[in-house]
DNA sequence: CATATATTCAACCTAATGGGTGAATATAAA
DNA sequence: TTTATATTCACCCATTAGGTTGAATATATG
């Protein structure tokens, strides 16, 4: 199956998505403003648009033939915390770990 | 080009990937006790964890015919740090807006 | 109405994923 | 030495990703 988390993850994989994230983090802007910086086509600048909703990071309000995408932080969060508790997992067991060797008790 | 980052965050998309980090994060294991929770040929997760090395997230220690893999959380660091980066600037971006919409300052 | 602009749709290509199987390799154990 | 175990290698297959180009659609504008 294919989770929220998931399609959150494989949209930040893409740098160029990453970029237009950031880009839309300081406020809405159209297709084309979005695609400008990059050296590809329009066509694919929307395709990665459309990955980019398809996790909700981005929604797209339409007005007339102008498209205004805004960034959606909440599906961040989710992201956010798988890493935080993996990284909280491995420091706890580091500091058990230490534990054990320090007092030399039974693992 | 294939940054770091990229890796770090197409290795996390998978939730098999994820699940196998996961366990390691609680103490290295070998391919096998890996693959054991899965309904998936060893070869596959062998294919996984080779992703996940590639991302540097798993090292690996042969022993024998025994290959030991540990979690690696140091990359993690990197994609935690453009997420938050992220909802920073969106928060900035948030407060900055209700300044104006208060003050009634030019934007 | 005619034309220009903004965006997507459709088809195509190549490379990578995620899965499978069967054989090869290396080591352990009987 | 023979056999069993652990793992990877080499293919095969279907799907998706990331890019292209050209046509279609919808809306503005002269």
């Amino acid at each position: 199956m294919q989770t929220a988390l998931d399609d959150t993850l494989a949209a930040l994989a893409d740098p160029t998505r990453r970029a237009i994230l950031a880009r839309l983090a300081a406020g809405e802007a159209r297709v084309t403003e979005l695609a400008q910086p990059f050296d590809m086509s329009l066509n694919s600048v929307s395709k990665h648009i459309r990955m980019l909703e398809r996790a909700s990071l981005v929604t797209r309000r339409v007005a007339g033939r102008d498209h205004f995408l805004s960034f959606n932080p909440a599906p961040l969060d989710a992201a956010q915390a798988w890493i935080t508790e993996q990284q909280a997992l491995w420091a706890w067991r580091l500091r058990r770990l230490d534990d054990v060797l320090n007092t030399g008790d039974a693992p």
